[in-house]
DNA sequence: AAAAGTATAAAAGAAATTTGACAGAAATTG
DNA sequence: CAATTTCTGTCAAATTTCTTTTATACTTTT
């Protein structure tokens, strides 16, 4: 039962000084700004054995008991940004693995999208849309298809984008060629690859910008990257999953073709006429 | 200055652990739940000291200075009226695209499991989980990634899993090699693939099992399928997206995992000791 | 091998809550 | 209107809880 239900059924029994505090204990954002009984009997202007005898009259043990109950329900309800998901498994298979699965999804998504800054993402998008800046990009054991996802979105829409490829012999003309006109793409989530904050830290000292996607628990590049998306990758299985990320990715590639309307579809167009004149694919 | 930028600022000089933290002091429901320094280090699986030199290091005097800032930020935001239900996205972000991409996810991963047939994959998981048959994944323009992401850890799972590469003349050698035992998982979304149907044809002439992922409108080799997932990808841009069937395959392998939990994690460790031994990998 | 980082645990310190006693105010009742 | 009851605030002391310090051992990184 909720705080603000609780303080309905016994508004009957309430005394002056305890209807005081109720507005206090109802408002959000009051509830977060006065986080001592001290504080919160002087704002509601009662004595604090007043709000003692009130939480008690609730039903509470004392104030901390009804605090942490106001602030759990506050929470939860900002919490969800996502819609949950709906689907179940048939006739009680509630703990099926595809529904832990999905549920453990939302969180990750969820999580994701709290973490996320959404200028800086807008930002990015604006830097990857930008031809004039060369993208180059890496992934990890795991996350290599994740990069190759995203390379090959950005090749769709621009120039100049470069998938490194996971043996090092070809990263050092790479290397060379980067410039403050460039931008390095990472991927890297645990177990987290030295190779690859090597690879940041001399392109970073050529100049170019680096742009991290990692986990939540954070690489070690985010020191030196101008710029950090985090996804959860909590999985039901031993391995971290990708699909936060790939979320990301796709909204990214979203985002950056929404910048440029025009110039994209004359792109796609353009890869659909060569697509059809490759005869490699099959019509609708 | 706010708490974020704080840590932005001074991402450089954060180790590993107080890494670890940032997500917690970002999120704001996180930030209302926990609300003593013993559960946010519980939570973020840090020591208490070390949320203490975080909280020195980014100009407070300690843990409940830091707190208490957090908290003034988070009510702030919720104070506009407004903005109440979604403190999340500041000022009128409602339709920024990522809040409609997420919403596109959930509505894809939904229409995914509300098509999706539990028992089918349940059979599908003992089928690729039993190392008698040999596994075979091709993808396409598009899905490439997603069955590369699949092989990849169906390698770690198991033994013969063998992805084959999108150009043809690698395929005869791998045809031939089909027979009963053999499984070949084909990714094939619009635009469908004319040589994967063939290549699917003559495979299933050989007498493999198909399984067979596509998009919502359903790719031709349904027909010769013998299992078929549908994987909903509606993106808010001209592309479609593959997080549905990323979610998928992912749920799989949790799914193959578990059936064999032992096993699974006897090779998990060996894989890991190697890695140790390649050293190419950071540890922890 | 040395240095930096981190966890653990115990102890000290600080802050907040709770209690209890009491007195004054307000409301109720006869 | 006076007596009574109920409510409430004040204050100080007791208690509890939380934070902070410190020292040590262990791990990871350089």
């Amino acid at each position: 039962m909720l705080v603000r239900d609780l303080l309905e059924n016994h508004k009957a029994e309430l005394t002056a000084a305890e209807r005081r505090l109720v507005p206090f204990l109802r408002d959000d954002s009051l509830a977060i700004e006065l986080q001592s009984i001290t504080k919160l009997a002087e704002a509601a202007q009662v004595s604090t054995p007043t709000v003692i005898r009130l939480a008690r009259k609730l039903g509470f043990d004392g104030f901390p008991s009804l605090q942490s109950a106001i602030r759990a329900e506050l929470a939860e309800r900002i919490k969800q940004p996502l819609a949950k998901l709906e689907a179940r498994a048939p006739k009680g298979q509630d703990d099926h693995i595809v529904n832990i699965a999905a549920h453990m999804l939302v969180q990750n998504v969820n999580q994701t999208l709290a973490q996320l800054d959404f200028n800086a993402f807008d930002e990015v998008a604006a830097l990857l849309g930008n031809s004039e800046n060369s993208i180059h990009l890496i992934g990890g054991r795991i996350t290599w298809p994740v990069a190759y996802h995203f390379a090959n979105h950005l090749g769709m829409a621009r120039f100049g984008v470069n998938l490194l490829n996971s043996s090092q012999s070809a990263w050092p003309q790479t290397i060379l060629d980067m410039d403050e006109k460039s931008i390095l793409v990472v991927f890297d989530i645990t177990r987290y690859e030295r190779m690859m904050e090597r690879l940041a830290e001399i392109s970073a000292a050529q100049g170019a910008k680096i742009l991290l996607f990692t986990d939540q628990w954070g690489s070690p590049i985010e020191k030196i990257a101008d710029y950090c998306f985090r996804a959860t990758g909590e999985a039901p299985s031993s391995w971290d999953s990708t699909v936060a990320l790939a979320f990301l990715v796709e909204t990214l590639v979203a985002a950056i073709q929404n910048q440029a309307p025009q110039e994209s579809a004359n792109r796609i167009r353009q890869i659909e006429e060569m697509i059809g004149a490759t005869e490699i694919f099959r019509r609708s």
